[in-house]
DNA sequence: GCCAACGTTGGC
DNA sequence: GCCAACGTTGGC
């Protein structure tokens, strides 16, 4: 049986609640607290272990892919839509029924430095990539495999020095 | 803080 | 099933 190809991947956080610093903190986590139904079926369907996710800080300055986590379990129940306590609760999801999925992240990597949604916008190699779509909310992404490269030859690229 | 873009809700 | 109203996201 062929395996299925690698899929590449990006999320959405606010650093003010939870930053890529408190993902490189914790190693692991699970990402919680998604309540659209196109980025829980990204992570319930979609992603597999050891698949590679862009860590993208919005509504931040500056906004922008700051580093790399990777996918780190299976999907499972989003634990906050059975806590009454939580900004998630979410009336009638059991255990048996849940609604909402999550996956696991694991910290990979913080880039040297942030490559900014000016700079992805500005990228003729990064045209048609998602996140620089103008009202684009979603926070849960695919990313194809080029653009994913770019990125990634972009948070590595150095100013030369002055010698 | 503003507001455009989008997703969801609920009246009908 | 339509669609207006509303709430949220997120850049700027």
């Amino acid at each position: 049986m062929p395996a299925r190809p690698r899929r590449y991947w990006l999320v959405k956080s606010e650093p003010e609640l939870y930053a890529l610093g408190d993902l490189e903190r914790d190693r692991r986590t699970a990402w919680e607290g998604v309540r659209n139904y196109q980025a829980r079926n990204s992570m319930k369907d979609d992603m597999a272990p050891g698949e590679l996710v862009l860590f993208y800080h919005s509504n931040a300055e500056p906004t922008g892919v700051v580093g790399l986590a990777k996918v780190a379990s299976a999907a499972h129940a989003d634990e906050t839509q059975f806590d009454p306590e939580s900004d998630y609760y979410e009336r009638g999801a059991t255990r048996a029924d849940p609604r909402w999925m999550c996956v696991d992240l694991a910290f990979v990597e913080r880039f040297a430095k942030v490559v900014t949604l000016a700079e992805l916008k500005a990228d003729p190699e990064l045209d048609g990539m998602l996140v620089t779509r103008r009202g684009m909310r979603l926070s849960v992404q695919p990313v194809e495999l080029g653009h994913f490269r770019r990125v990634l030859a972009l948070a590595r690229a150095r100013t030369k020095l002055p010698k």
